[in-house]
Parts: structure tokens; sequence; C-alpha cells
DNA sequence: GTGATTAATATAGACTCTAAATTTAGGTTC
DNA sequence: GAACCTAAATTTAGAGTCTATATTAATCAC
């Protein structure tokens, strides 16, 4: 009836326990004493020790130089720190323009960064070849081995199933590489944990951007396409095939019709009003018509600028509208190449959503930029590594 | 980092896991020998004795005579039985019209039900009364006191939060007794749990109904008012304010417009057909215009009702269809006071369907009848009294 | 009855934790 | 620099839990 582990418990299962707890609080805080351990976990002097010593030896944890934090009476405590360079993590977004690697260590800090440009990609191979390149640029200057990468998350822009496999549906996405995860394993030998993009998007916002501390969240992607990842009560929504999320309805939305982005919709807008040449507009002086542009023309004072923005409002206030009835979020965070601009939106947004709930979520534009899906695959990675913490062998070369 | 419980893990902890999982065994399964327990958890003959014994001296198991399984050889095995009378649960569904009171056993079984109609109540004390008559009457057939009965679950048609708080936001539920959980407790002594009903039948359907193995459900409530219950990987969908499932975004989408049910939107169509007097239908000679005529003139041929429910078809299968992609169920069960007829929509409905997404859920109506959401709050009270087996003190007279 | 078979019971041992007593490594004070 | 103070480390004893193995018990077949 208690939800209870798969196998039988044995006392061994007790230091297992508290060993992954003490390992939570130093992953999280900083350097601690022995006593601080004892009050942070309830657990007994003699069992901290124990456990920190199984944790030394195993490479998890670091013990320092005994000393004390400033007030200084009795003996110096032993002081340990979680060892963030026990391994590092790869977060990669393999988006459909351009791929992007980080590796961070085990705290989560980004230690290297690198990207290729995906747009002229012809094949499956091409493009595994690339992300290829992107990871070894990302090793190489942080001086990190494969053997010392202890998993991967990738981000890709189709549904992905809880096993992690690609599942694709329309034939856009048979030009894909759906085999792309054991193509890296075999390159390089660290687990790949393949995710959708949006579902990532949601993880980095609820671990470094807007929507820290908010368990009921909603990311939407909204450059080109709109995409959403869902989080209720901190967990990641998946659905049967990994569809959580997908955005094919809003072809049902009055006001909205397909699931362009942001900026792909703006762009629509401003090319349809220059049919007219009796509009009076300084977009005509741009050389190429671009969501961009238009938000600068918006800022700049541009009324027809401003006319499209506030109709892009009042189509995405829809969008978050159906969204956060439905699914019921906190907070909604707009995020995609057109975030930062977004901010514009904002309050023209959430006029719009007043009129079509009672109880709206907030709306936030996110902080990440272009980071957001592999800060998220990040997450994803070091998610896998701590569930699995102790079960892992560290090179200990590290 | 591992998921640890709050406390420090102590040898009693073992014991604690190992009796919840034996717990777990014996609840499902029928009568348990002590080898059987030892092959179902992996855990020493010692152990599985010793942990049994526990579990009769709090009453959650009985020990019947030793005896065997027909192959007869060797020394006769303790036989162990869950004792699914060692106390009781409620599930009560307080409807718009109506209340449904079961009183079921640590199985699930239903030993008694009562309910009282609500449609002519003007007061929340009325409400309550009502309630109160109708558990009295359950208890008194099944002979179980009050202090026997280890929980409610209890349906309301409005959003609750993760802590059971009725949340009103407007005005039609202003007349609803947001305090009602504790009227309950202080009328009968057992703990109260209050849950959005629709999600108590997604918990029924999930238990007892269409969706049974299935971890990726949603259900539509689809009589008078369309609502929904949305479960993710087994999981019950919150959101922030008990709104997930929420059907208001329906206002937005093309087609539907609002959240009227099939029930309501068979008999207004029904309704305003009739209005015109050159239209030829047997609906003409009913004495009321309901659904219910409409769904049976239909099943006898008439072409004016046919054309109705084809409509009403079309209508439904787009709130499936944004259901489906946005939250990717496996199934959608239809559930409510008109899921038998809608039986004779569900082949419209999934052809449909399939314009509108390539991977669409499967589509089922429920077979819970109108005790969909009574059967989901009796789910949902076992599922507290398992969660706290271990805590609850029995009344050791049953 | 005697033997075979299966399970219950008893005993020994290992691992984990807590709790309390003892020791240690610094400071501070005179 | 010796005596004292303090907080933390270390040691020791004890209790709870599990496994593993040996012993005992109950039933059936012959």
């Amino acid at each position: 009836m208690t939800s209870a582990p798969v196998t039988a418990a044995t006392p061994a299962l007790l230091r297992r326990v508290n060993a992954g707890k003490l390992l939570g609080v130093l992953s999280t805080a900083g350097v601690m004493t022995g006593t601080g351990l004892i009050q942070a976990t309830g657990l007994t002097r003699a069992t901290v020790h124990a456990v920190c010593n199984d944790l030394i030896d195993m490479g998890w944890v670091v013990e320092l130089d005994p000393g004390r934090d400033d007030t200084a009476v009795g003996r110096p405590s032993r002081r340990f720190e979680f060892n963030s360079r026990a391994g590092y993590v790869l977060g990669i977004d393999i988006g459909a323009g351009r791929t992007t690697v980080l590796l961070a260590d085990l705290r989560g800090e980004t230690l290297a960064k690198a990207g290729r440009s995906l747009s002229s990609v012809k094949t499956p191979a091409e493009r595994t070849g690339l992300v290829h390149e992107a990871v070894v640029e990302a090793l190489a200057v942080a001086d990190v081995r494969d053997s010392q990468v202890l998993a991967a998350g990738v981000g890709v822009a189709a549904p992905v199933d809880r096993a992690g496999n690609i599942l694709v549906d329309d034939e856009f996405w048979r030009r894909f590489d759906t085999d792309l995860g054991h193509r890296l394993t075999e390159l390089h030998g660290w687990p790949v944990l393949l995710e959708n993009d949006a579902n990532l998007a949601v993880l980095g916002e609820h671990w470094r951007g807007q929507g820290q501390g908010i368990d009921d969240l909603a990311v939407l992607l909204a450059g080109e396409r709109f995409g959403s990842g869902l989080m209720d009560s901190g967990r990641l929504l998946h659905g049967s095939r990994g569809g959580a999320g997908e955005m094919l309805y809003l072809k049902l939305v009055e006001g909205v019709g397909d699931t362009h982005g942001i900026a792909r919709t703006t762009r629509d807008q401003a090319v349809a009003v220059l049919a007219d040449p009796t509009v009076r507009t300084r977009l005509r002086d741009v050389s190429e018509v671009t969501a961009e542009e238009v938000f600068a023309a918006a800022a700049a004072g541009d009324e027809v600028a401003l006319g499209i923005l506030r109709s892009v409002a009042a189509r995405t206030a829809r969008v978050v509208a159906t969204l956060g009835i439905l699914v019921n979020p906190e907070l909604v965070v707009i995020g995609g190449a057109v975030a930062e601009a977004a901010g514009q939106l904002l309050p023209d947004i959430e006029e719009q959503l007043a009129g079509y709930t009672s109880t709206p979520p907030r709306v936030a534009v996110s902080s990440l930029g272009d980071a957001i899906v592999s800060v998220g695959a990040v997450r994803h990675a070091l998610n896998y590594v701590e569930q699995h913490a102790l079960d892992l062998v560290l090179t200990r070369s590290a």
C-alpha cells in the first residue's frame, strides 16, 4: 500500500537513504561542518561521520582542512564539501537552425559553451557530426574527458516518450535522426537523455529562471512556432506519447488558428500591412522585414508597428489563456528567440488575459535567453546523476 | 539528492517499509501463505512472520486456520489475509442536483449506497443536512459506526486545492458551503478529503472503469457542463489553484464556444430546430424535449434527431481534440449523466477527431454510470488510508 | 509407524542506527 | 606556559532490523 522500493529493505537501505539525504544537503549548501550536517539531517554525529567517510571514498565529497567559522571556541570541526568536480554533465540543445552545447559541473555551473549552425544541414549524419564537433569543442575548452561526463541531456523539437525515444509522426520529423541518442553514446560513451525541447525549457525556468520555487509552471516557447512545457506540482508532464504541451490544438482556437509563434506572426502581419502602399510607417525603411525590426519600430513609437504588436499580444493572450485555464499553472513563462522583445507585449497580454478568466496565471518573460533549452538539458542530466549518484562509479582521476 | 523521508532513517524505518510492502501485497491479493509472501516480497521467512505478527497486532491482517492449496505435502502453512473490515471508507458525491454516498470496505467493495435529491436545497446548511442524512442511512444499512470510518472522500463541482480547500471564484459557488469539510468532520469525526468531482472521476475510471492500467488518462464529464479530470503517469493534475481540467477555455474554441455539456447542447439544439414549424420529426410528440428523448429518437432513426447528434458529436470531438492534443492522454473517457447514450456518438467523435490530429487519443464511454464520482471518492479515501495505514490506530472492535 | 516433504521456529551473525561516556584540539586566562 | 574552557571528535555499549542456517514440527504417503 505504502510505496516501497522494488527490492526488500535491508539494513543497507538505511545507509543508502541517509547517504542520499546527506549528499542532497551537501550538493546545495556550501562547505559544511559535521555539526551543521547533524542539524540539517537530524542524524547522529556517529552516523554523519560514517556516511561522510563513505561519500569521500566514493568521490562525491571532499574533506577540507579542519577550521572554523569565525567564532573560535572548542575543537575545530571536520569540514566537508560537495565535490562538484566529481564529474560533469552536458546540456545539448539541437534546434532547427542551431545546436548549443553547455558543459557544467555537478552544481550546474557552466564551464564551457559551444555551438554550431545547423541551417545548412542536409542529412541526419551531418547534424550529428556538427553536434559532435560542438561537444568536442566544449570538452576541450574545459579540459574534460568523455570518461568524466556522467550524463548528457539533449533537447530536440519533437515529442519524446518517457523512455527517451523520439516519436516521429509527421513528414517533417522523418528527416530527423531518431537514433541520435545511440549515435552520441557510441561516439562518446556517456548516457544520452533525450527530451522534448519545451519540456527542458520548463525544467530550466524552474531551476534557474523565472519559475524558481514555482511548482505549477508552464513555459511557452514562442519564437517561430508555439510549443509548451508543463509542470504540475514540480513534475514534468509527458503524456502517453510524449505529446504533453503539444500546441496543435491552437488550430481550433478562435483568433489563433495555427501554431505560428510570435516572431513568425509579427513578420507575417508586417508583410501584410506593407502590401498596402498607402500605409505610412518606418518599417518601409528596413532592408528586410523581421520581428526584431517591428519590435524596434514599435519601441520608437511607430503607430503601425504598435498596432501589429497589439494584435500579436491579443493572439498570444488567447494562447496563454487556453493553457492557463486547462492546466492552471501559477506562472506562464514566455521564452524562445523573441523572449526579450516580448517584454513589450506583457502589459497587453495581461490585460487581455483578464478578460478570459478571473484567475489568470501570472505571465513573465524568460531571462535565460537562447540558453533556455540547454540550461534545462543540464538540469535534466543533473536529475539523472542525482537519481543514480550512489550507483555510479566515478572516475577517481577528477 | 535522492528523495528521502523527512526524518532521519533509523532501523525502525526498515520495518515500516517492509510492513507497507507486505500490506500492499496482502491488500491486493487474497489469502496468502508465508511462503507466498516470501516470494512476493523477496523477504526472509523470519522477517515475513515478524511483520505479519505486527500487522495482526495492529489489526490490518487476520490469520486463518493453517491449511494448504490442494497440493498437500509437508507442514501446513500459516495463512494470512488482509482484514478488509479493519475499517471502512465513504465516497460522497455532492452534485448540483443530488448527493450520492457509498460505503466501502478496505478493498473498496461497496457495502451500502444512499442518496438524496438536492434540487430543492436553498442554503448550505440544508445541503449539509441532506448529505448527513444519506451518510447516516448508508452507515445504518451496513451497521457501521462513525468510529470505524477511516476517511471519507468528497467530490464537489468546484475547484479544490491540494490542501482540500474549496476555492470559490465566481458568484455561483459562493452559494456553496466552502466549510463543508469541517462541518462533516464535526458531525462524524472522520477525516474529510475534499476533491473536485472531475478529478475523482478520473481516479474512479483509473481504478474500476475504462481506464484501468492506463496511466495517462483523461475523463470528460459531459452532462450539463463539460468538466475534466487529468492524469499523467498515474498522477492526478491539480494546477496551482485546483483548476487543472477546467474547461472555461472552450469559450475560445471554434465550434464550441461555451462549456455546455452534451445533454444541454442536445436539448438546446432540439429546441432550436423545433422552433421552425415546417420541420417534421417525432420529437414533436414528446411532452418535454430532453437529451434522452433526442437520443431515443435518433436510435429509432429520426433524421432530425440524427442530425442533432452529428452536430453534437462534432462539437464534442473538438473538445476531446483540444484536451487530447495538449495533455496527450492515451484514453479519454466520456462520463456523466449522458455517458451511456453517448455511445451512439462515439463513431462520429472518433472520425472527426482523426481530422484534428494524427495521433488521437482513444475515446471510450464510462461504464460507471452515475457512480463515477462516488467510486472515485472511495478510491481517494482509500489512497489516504493506504498512505497513513501504519500510523492509524484502528478501533479493534471490527 | 516410518520416511518424505514443507514450513515454522530458534539461533547466530552482520549492518545500521542512537546514546552516552571519553578523548582531543584548539582557544582563553592568569 | 600551565590550567581551564569549549566544542567537536572518537569510542563504547546497546537496540532494532535484516539474513542465513540449523533445528523442530506438522502433515501425507506408504
